[in-house]
DNA sequence: CACGTTTATGTTTTT
DNA sequence: CATAAACGTG
């Protein structure tokens, strides 16, 4: 909608207050042009986008509709238009194209998409994708087998042997394919590649093949499929693309940006690219460059240099890291706060347990500071790999502290979510077959192996007329026994109530919630789960399915029933978290979030914490076990990415298994030494760190509060220093009680200099780390009372994340008396 | 042939 | 511990 200047030319004016001068430069650089913001953590990038976009508006006088801004996750595009809306409460945003590449290529798919003979195709999922490559494998006849030169097929060959594929690893060829994909090959244009693979090209022609014949796109079809279309069918109205974290796009988002708009700006910090393992390719700033040189136009480079997240500490740190990089420029931010608190507090466990107590002993030491300084949303706890957050919820809700998964994907891969997925799957689109195969037998309608079979090959006999339900609508034409049929019957019968149900509701979104319980009940899933847990997780979908509002439709998108209108709204795994609303513990404000390191990027929180500084963590053992020098630039660029995270405290742990402990999960690989990105911290030894009053009063300077002057500093700082004490010489904390001689390990705790981590003038810096603490001497006898009582979590704690799950354990060891 | 039970085997990161 | 393949039973 076209809004006149003179209404809003005080809004831009507020706008730009708020900017630095290269901020602002960047923000007014003028509309018709390329640009690119290169710059650091914190330094405001995401900022300056946000701020562009209201420019282009504003000054540019460019309607919402032409304006495409694309975001790493849909949380990110949410947050954008949040405070887009904030800024500019007169202007209708509906209509503004933001969200994943992902999400604005399929939604243009679905717009346009007839033109490529498209329409109706829906996206397949990993799952999805997995399940046509192994079908597409096992179709696979020896004769085209053989005629492969072994050179070819040894590509494929992964470390086990897969009889049922002609030992092909499904994984390698599937991310081949996806390789090929995101580098912008088509099936059709692969042979004329130089790097040429006969087999891959048939493996690459029968996937494809497969897709188009079940009428789906999977995610990296989303982009090339996109690709195809506008460039046969060009959008004219763009008149600006802008493109957050630059650093992770890959060949064929490159391509899109290119064919999108000739008027870009992309922010980004190649000190940031984590996703290279989904062919993010870094080099995209110069190829940026080159493509428009190669056009005789330029592209104007800002780079912005003030961080105005972190401390000087914590940038100090960071910097530390990225350093270690062969070649690498450095790069200095100035923090934009006035104190900072020394470095990073860490220390050196013995186990995963111990890790996580000694964590969660940190939070609800600050949880318990006096005037409710901290709330448990102003922490994170961010991981390498998802499976490390296991050991750490298990503590949290043992010390009932509140918590929540970012971007957990645990809760969409359980077996019960999957298949409640699948039949909402196979009532709002009748071509989805793999949806038909596994609902039919869950819960146990005696069709087996051999049955599903036969079913399987009869609905893939489907004609283009028809579609797959249609035709297991004809199943009686298959010789099955009279039994079966009945059963298949019993199911088809359930199907098409279900169906009918979702008619009769057309597109009111509200009942969907009826449909749902209608479907989870005579579906008999419900009646097949056994625990409880299964029947909350079951309810958690409900949840979503009742949160779901339709997205603002186009005139002239062809229509699609609102079941599946939900089913694509969380088909690219962009579904939203649920708003931190009133926690189970009135006590506590929000929760402490937990996190992957990716899943934590463009984030940022006043309490972070890094645990898992370890060889085989961090890096992880996958980059250990291919040494390649690129795979451990990544792995410091995830560890960089995580430590500037934090604005003013950070935490970072690590902890080392020692070789004679064999516990029960032998097959775990052990963690021996400490992480080769912290080789710089010298002192390594377990280190109990303290508060001085002094930081902690600046501390509550710095959020905001008052520092209550009748609290007693020492009495806290004491108890602080027992508990830590107490978890360190605790050895019921790790996997193992230990043999007594092992303690000697732990005799030289105490306090290390931290100013060795980086070089600084000393005078100017508050120390967070108490330097004069005594030493401790690890109390050597394991005491009985220390016993952890024998919680086990429920899987569930990491469903959506939304809420623990469990209630807290009833027995709350160590938990301090007075939090607020 | 369906389905329950035993046993081998193995943890990146995600749109 | 969590999943999948292999095995055994009715
Ligand atoms: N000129 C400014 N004045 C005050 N605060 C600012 C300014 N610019 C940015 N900030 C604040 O700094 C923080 C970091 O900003 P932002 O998230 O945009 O950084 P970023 O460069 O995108 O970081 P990352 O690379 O980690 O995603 C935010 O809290 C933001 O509000």
């Amino acid at each position: 909608m076209a809004t006149s200047t003179s209404n809003h030319s005080h809004g831009i004016v507020n706008i730009l207050h708020t900017l630095n001068a290269n901020q602002r430069q960047a923000v007014t650089s003028p509309p018709i042009s390329k640009l690119q913001i290169i710059a650091g953590p914190g330094t405001g990038k995401t900022k300056v986008l946000t701020s562009r976009v209201a420019f282009l508006l504003l000054e540019g006088k460019i309607p919402a509709e032409d304006i495409i801004v694309t975001t790493f996750t849909k949380k990110a595009a949410n947050e954008m238009i949040e405070r887009l809306t904030n800024m500019l409460p007169d202007i209708n945003l509906d209509k503004l194209k933001i969200g994943t590449f992902h999400s604005i290529c399929f939604k243009l798919i679905m717009k346009h998409g007839g033109k490529l003979g498209l329409s109706g195709f829906t996206i397949a999922d990993e799952r999805d994708k997995d399940f046509y490559i192994k079908e597409m494998l096992s179709e696979l006849t020896s004769i085209e087998v053989s005629s492969f030169s072994p050179h070819d097929m040894n590509q494929f060959k992964g470390k086990k042997s897969f009889p049922k594929y002609h030992d092909l690893s499904p994984k390698i060829v599937s991310s081949q394919i996806s390789h090929l994909k995101s580098k912008g090959i088509t099936w059709d244009k692969y042979s004329k590649e130089k790097e040429y693979n006969a087999c891959l090209d048939l493996f690459y022609t029968k996937y494809q093949n497969k897709l188009l014949r079940n009428k789906v796109l999977d995610f990296d079809d989303c982009l090339l499929a996109c690709h195809e279309l506008i460039s046969k069918f060009p959008l004219t109205n763009i008149q600006h693309i802008l493109v957050d974290e630059f650093q992770d796009t890959n060949e064929i988002q490159l391509q899109l940006m290119y064919k999108l708009s000739s008027n870009v700006t992309i922010v980004g910090d190649p000190d940031q690219c984590i996703y290279s393992f989904r062919n993010a390719q870094v080099i995209n700033f110069q190829k940026m460059i080159d493509h428009y040189q190669g056009k005789q136009q330029s592209v104007d480079i800002i780079t912005l240099d003030n961080n105005y997240r972190s401390t000087h500490d914590i940038l100090g740190f960071s910097e530390t890291i990225m350093k270690q990089e062969q070649d690498r420029k450095t790069k200095q931010l100035i923090s934009q706060h006035a104190k900072t608190f020394g470095s990073p507090v860490y220390a050196q466990l013995a186990s995963d347990i111990q890790e996580s107590k000694w964590v969660v002993s940190q939070i609800t030491t600050l949880l318990s500071l006096p005037n409710q300084l901290l709330h448990p949303q102003d922490m994170a706890i961010l991981v390498r790999s998802a499976y490390q957050t296991r050991v750490i919820e298990t503590e949290l809700n043992r010390q009932g502290i509140p918590y929540h998964m970012i971007r957990g994907r645990a809760f969409w891969d359980r077996k019960e979510v999957v298949v409640m997925m699948d039949y909402l799957r196979i009532i709002a689109n009748e071509n989805d077959r793999v949806a038909i195969l596994r609902t039919i037998n869950y819960p146990k309608r005696g069709i087996g192996e051999k049955t599903l079979e036969k079913i399987d090959e009869f609905l893939r006999l489907v004609d283009s007329n028809s579609t797959v339900y249609e035709k297991l609508l004809t199943i009686s034409e298959v010789k099955l026994s009279t039994k079966v049929k009945s059963n298949v019957n019993v199911y088809l019968k359930f199907i098409s109530q279900a169906k009918e149900k979702l008619q009769a509701i057309g597109d009111d979104e509200t009942k969907l919630v009826g449909l749902f319980d209608f479907i989870s009940k005579e579906s008999g899933l419900i009646k097949e789960l056994e625990t409880p847990t299964e029947i909350e997780n079951i309810d958690e979908i409900k949840k979503v399915i009742g949160q779901f509002v339709p997205p603002p439709q186009d005139e002239d998108v062809p229509y699609r029933n609102i079941l599946g209108q939900f089913l694509d709204s969380i088909g690219l795994n962009e579904t939203i978290e649920e708003q931190q609303q009133h926690s189970n513990h009135p006590k506590y404000k929000g929760r402490v979030s937990i996190s992957t390191i990716h899943g934590a990027k463009g984030l940022e929180w006043p309490i972070v914490f890094v645990p898992g500084l370890s060889e085989g963590l961090l890096p992880s053992n996958m980059a250990l076990r291919d040494n390649e020098v690129t795979s451990i630039n990544e792995e410091r660029r995830c560890l960089y990415v995580a430590v500037t995270r934090a604005k003013l405290l950070l935490y970072i742990s690590w902890y080392v298994e020692s070789e004679t402990d064999d516990n029960e999960q032998s097959w775990r690989m052990k963690i021996s030494e400490p992480s080769r990105f912290i080789n710089f911290i010298k002192n390594k030894g377990n280190v109990v760190s303290g508060f001085s009053q002094d930081s902690l009063k600046t501390l509550y300077e710095m959020l905001g509060k008052s520092y209550p002057s009748e609290f007693d500093f020492n009495k806290f700082h004491q108890a602080y220093l027992a508990k830590i004490e107490s978890i360190i010489s605790n050895f019921d904390g790790s996997r193992r009680r230990r043999r007594s001689n092992e303690f000697e390990d732990f005799t030289n705790i105490g306090f290390t200099e931290a100013t060795n981590i980086h070089n600084r003038k000393k005078n100017t810096i508050n120390h967070f780390l108490n330097r004069k603490a005594p030493r401790i001497h690890p109390l050597m006898k394991p005491s009985v009372n220390n016993k952890a009582p024998a919680y086990i979590p429920t899987r569930t704690g990491i469903s959506l994340g939304t809420k623990p799950r469990s209630k807290a354990p009833p027995y709350i060891p160590n938990r301090s008396k007075k939090i607020p």
